[in-house]
DNA sequence: CTGTTAGCGCTTTCAC
DNA sequence: GTGAAAGCGCTAACAG
């Protein structure tokens, strides 16, 4: 396949001229310009672009990292991604951390493959994270809170959130009030748990969950778990959900018994996934700002990059959305 | 940042005996190999990919190539594509052709990073796949077909698929049946509308769409035009869509005017994604295999990367899949 | 305006 | 087992 080197031969010139021809400097003249670029297409010529990398080094590009291509994914906040670094002239790409050790994730991450990473999978150790960030390489992490340089983390209030949700359901009257989780090993499933938690303690309410929290975020997990809430009888008049999956997951294992919502038992979710509103009942859930949090990782990475100071945390604020999956008791 | 040749020095070894012991070569003693990790581990070494890759002459990775990152996203195909990347170990990442000539899709289908693609991205150029394919680069494209060497196309039958569907309208006794499409510029789609054209020709009924093709694929879309065949009055009995999407948004003008579906009109769509099933009432629609669709795709990269010949056409059936958002006419 | 040249950081043949 | 050296394909100083 041809090269930068048999496109300067067939056009008779050197290669740092046709270099800088295929780079648009301004200094080749017309003529040879035209020259080289008739050859070029003739050799139907194409730039190795790692070995331009190598050589500028400096990829102009950022990597998102997800658990899953093929998970469910939040759009907006790919989005928010997308716009501020496509307006910067970097190029984005997505890989995935399913593999752990050998996953295209860690080769992005560790390689110098790319300029930074949003990382948005928590399979993915503190300590590649941590050894892998240097100035030249940002990490933005939207999965967790670490503190360690030149990786910065945007956070949901995630405590808030359930908390705030949890009084709502108080003031609806509800007073039996359940949480089903996946497992959580520490980050943002346990402050969720915990802002559910001291909401009940402060009205008096018993908080502890009846449910061993275990297992995935998944809408599987969250359909077995309900269906064990439904075996142990004597069912909650409410219950939320760790998140919207899992939630969808319990609506479906309702309806295979029978079982109301918002009727007979409330649900609530949260993470305001794109589904939740087509889901019947519509479900009412915790909405966090997800194409801001996006278009704000993006925008720091590039501040780092430009070596500017930024703060290494950053926390948005969630709100209660309300559709029709929650009771107002009587 | 640290080399290969730092860690060399320090660990008072050549360049070539570093590049051996990183790569788990056999032959480096045990005692060298230890002080050149411990060297590599001091110096928090980071083996750039980059100028391996370069000088291997191959990236072991694949890129599959979508419109936009952000966009609605077959989880299903990308998970065959995924499954069957991975147990190759090679790598998969996703870039998207928003920003068209100078997207990211563009740079990795013409700059040599990665081995070998799959295109989901319509927007993307016949010229560019034609001049980009090559035996070192096969590419798979998944949007439409195209006879040029080294890419093969994955189609599935569309044109049956809205045939079939077209006849199961006319068998539940419907006679007025509009098709609302975006603007089909060849390909996939307009193989779908020929099918529902050929099946109301061969009943004896009226094919011609009163809706100009028009605009994009999108719920928007969807939701736009059936409001336009709203105003018009005089309403089918039944409507095709040319994909889920564009059913879900016309679905949504359907609502807002009271009119009911599937008692006052029925609907149809074509893809089954997963919104199809949740979304009230749940989506009667054409589904087409998405899991084998991606698993293909990745596999016949790997025959062709292989040096095995392929067909370079395959097509998969469709099937319809009957939910809730037909009604029998009497 | 164009050419010469020195690498970017790594792999791999070949010699020892 | 280890090292010297060539070179992957490109960019960008520098000289002319």
């Amino acid at each position: 396949m041809a090269t930068i080197k048999d496109v300067a031969k067939m056009a008779g010139v050197s290669i740092s001229t046709v270099s800088y021809a295929l780079n648009n400097n301004a200094k080749v003249s017309s003529k040879t310009r035209k020259k080289i670029m008739e050859a070029a297409r003739q050799l139907n010529y194409q730039k190795n672009g790692l070995a331009s990398d190598l050589k500028r080094s400096s990829t102009r590009t950022i990597a998102i990292i997800v658990t899953d291509l093929a998970g469910p994914y939040y759009a907006e906040l790919v989005k928010g991604i997308q716009d501020v670094t496509l307006s910067k002239g970097y190029d984005l790409l997505a890989c995935s951390s399913v593999g752990e050790e050998s996953s295209t994730a860690i080769k992005f991450l560790t390689e110098k493959r790319v300029d930074g990473a949003i990382v948005l999978a928590h399979n993915i150790s503190e300590e590649i994270i941590a050894m892998s960030s240097r100035k030249e390489f940002p990490i933005i992490l939207l999965d967790r809170v670490l503190d360690s340089e030149y990786v910065v983390s945007i956070e949901v209030d995630n405590e808030e959130g359930t908390h705030r949700a949890a009084e709502y359901l108080i003031e609806q009257g509800h007073r039996e009030i359940a949480y089903i989780s996946g497992k959580a090993i520490g980050g943002i499933h346990a402050m969720r748990l915990r802002g559910y938690e001291s909401a009940l303690r402060k009205h008096g309410l018993d908080g502890r969950s009846r449910l061993h929290p275990f297992g995935k975020f998944d809408r599987d997990n969250g359909y077995s778990m309900t269906k064990m809430l439904i075996a142990q009888g004597n069912l909650p008049t409410a219950i939320m959900y760790a998140n919207d999956e899992m939630a969808i997951g319990g609506l479906g294992a309702f309806r295979e018994h029978g079982i109301g919502v918002p009727e007979d038992v409330s649900v609530i979710g949260f993470d305001d996934i794109e589904l939740a509103q087509y889901v019947r009942p519509a479900l009412s859930t915790i909405m966090q700002p997800k194409y801001e949090r996006g278009a704000l990782a993006a925008h720091l990475i590039f501040q780092m990059l430009e070596g500017k100071e930024v703060d290494n945390y950053y926390k948005f604020p969630t709100k209660l959305v309300l559709r029709d999956s929650v009771k107002k008791m009587t």
